[in-house]
DNA sequence: CTGAAAGCGCTTACAG
DNA sequence: CTGAAAGCGCTTACAG
């Protein structure tokens, strides 16, 4: 089966009316729609999309941009699979089709996404990863292609974005260990120039200062976020003077790492340093002691995600009305024994 | 800017010039060119694709399939992620964009191909975790779709793949563990119906067959390919009579599950019992004792998917006269320390 | 309810 | 070397 044309001829009927029928339009006698629908699926007849596109002016389809740099290869695990399932539910309602586009890694985000972007191959665009200042947001602004970002920026003034909780989550954290008795209190933050790590250090400070705790930036340890990152972390935690008694992951893999380092040196993680993760993770469950971290569902956030996108397109607004803007994603606490134990007033 | 007709007007030229221009044809005056390409940078027009693949038949993409079924999201882990950079770095030297489009949880695999083909969304396929029999690859191979599986199966016929040695890892695994004295070998293999688990469980027995040790139906573990699943294994393990000394297991991070159970039970691995993963992964380099695994590259093996996928393309099979149609991709074996101990003979 | 025709944005023979 | 025109496969006003 090539086109529609043939279709057309073979049921001896316009394509026009082949059209109409095959897209639901109510103009169609029931008896004909009948008809071309049977032979459509006989024939294994589905419509060329670059046609349609082209005629429409819409692909139905919304692409989810995905940078596969050498350290988010490591990083990302499965967080955008993840995310996938809640996002296509949501765009599964509207006919939309979801596509990852990994952004090659010796080419720049930024000219990767202005060259999909003008191809317009897809309607609309997911991106992630955010950067402190992130020209791709002005890019999608400009080119007026909606989209939402998983992540603020600096660059985001009035555009939608979801962000996870970072500012809740390093309180929260700070806030357990002080109350377990610890003041000397590291953070493992990323190397890179992403947005969270900011944001991250920012609630660390500020929940510090709410403890009267002085913020020391010799207990801020910047690494890859990643097991190697974590084991780094552990190796530098170890050479600090008067050793912090608890440390706050960024990354919750970084944990399995961390964990390593430390026993090579003799300190139980969970008795010697408290740790706490960031998102609770499968893999991470079966790390000994089990890791304090923080849940989510990436099901949800996807959900979320493409609520927040579907309600800037003028097509689709109307199917969300109440969607907000922006949006601080919740994380929950989720206990485990790796900061259980509680400090001694002497040490 | 819009499309080629504004370009065109701006430059007070006809828009056949431009494309031409553009598309580096060499009827084109240089000066023109120049032109040309100066006034498109600075509007920043790019071809529309859908008035391309209209006009020449092609899209220009690649799409590369991915399965997130429940089970997949946890096992595929940075699989495809890893594999992305070896595939564009041969497909961007033709122009080729790399898309990946996950199937739906909830949608048929073999429907969701059948629409994202007959929608002429991309040009060729690559395919992977094909099943024993496959009916994805009686679709491409109707459509006559150029693709390539990555994982052989019944269904292949005379069609591209490339498979990973999994006959080879088995026996060389097994030929590892009766050297350092085993014969009690058990194998946690997939509980789904993924071709490379038939071809794992092949070479296990022919090796088995070869040193002479009988087939035990028994030590075969059925599992999902998780940490989970390696918990289970390690659970069932357990609970044999005249428990196996050695362990095969065809995922890696069914690894940190494994441990985790043995170790409940005062089970050592790498002491009291012998363990042999698959592919090595940076993950399960933090595992104590580490694990003896085998090693590939993933970039490698995307760049050979690559060539063998454009070997069948017409418009390309020229660049790569000599690609094999199918291969088997070796494995090298790692030595560590979770199957270095010699069993005592009394044993 | 159906058909004929226009046109979406391109590329490419074909003239000149 | 350049322009005018056809046509890729669709959808959608517009007639009837």
């Amino acid at each position: 089966m090539k086109g529609i044309r043939q279709l057309a001829e073979h049921l001896d009927i316009s394509i026009g009316t082949v059209s109409r029928a095959l897209n639901g339009k109510p103009d169609v006698n029931e008896e004909t729609r009948k008809r071309v629908l049977a032979a459509a699926e006989e024939l294994g007849y589905v419509a060329n999309q670059s046609g349609r596109s082209l005629r429409q002016g819409t692909t139905n389809v919304i692409g989810l941009m995905i940078e596969s740099s050498k350290e988010t290869i490591e990083d990302s695990d499965n967080f955008f699979l993840g995310l996938t399932s809640g996002l296509q539910s949501v765009l599964a309602r509207h006919k939309l089709d979801l596509i990852m586009l990994p952004c090659p890694t010796d080419e720049d985000p930024y000219e990767y996404l202005k060259r999909m972007v003008a191809r317009r191959v897809v309607d609309a665009m997911i991106i992630s990863a955010t950067q402190r200042v992130d020209k791709r947001i002005d890019l999608l602004s400009k080119a007026k292609i909606p989209f939402v970002s998983l992540g603020r920026s600096q660059s985001s003034g009035n555009s939608p974005w979801i962000d996870l909780d970072f500012d809740g989550v390093a309180n929260s954290a700070v806030d357990r260990l002080v109350a377990h008795g610890h003041r000397r209190i590291a953070i493992a933050a990323p190397s890179s120039d992403i947005n969270l790590g900011y944001i991250f250090l920012d609630g660390y400070r500020s929940a510090l200062e709410r403890h009267g705790i002085a913020y020391d930036p010799s207990l801020v340890i910047r690494v890859k976020t990643s097991e190697q990152g974590g084991y780094q972390a552990g190796h530098e935690l170890l050479q600090i003077d008067n050793r912090p008694t608890a440390v706050i992951l960024i990354y919750e893999l970084m944990a399995i790492g961390l964990y390593r380092r430390l026993t090579e040196a003799g300190v139980i993680p969970g008795r010697d340093l408290a740790v706490i993760g960031f998102r609770e993770e499968p893999r991470a469950k079966f790390l000994q002691p089990a890791l304090t971290c923080f849940r989510m569902s990436l099901h949800d956030l996807g959900v979320e995600l493409a609520q927040t996108l579907l309600a800037t397109m003028p097509a689709y607004s109307h199917f969300y009305p109440d969607s907000e803007r922006n949006m601080i994603w919740p994380l929950k606490l989720i206990p485990g024994e790796s900061d259980s134990f509680h400090l001694l007033a002497a040490q």
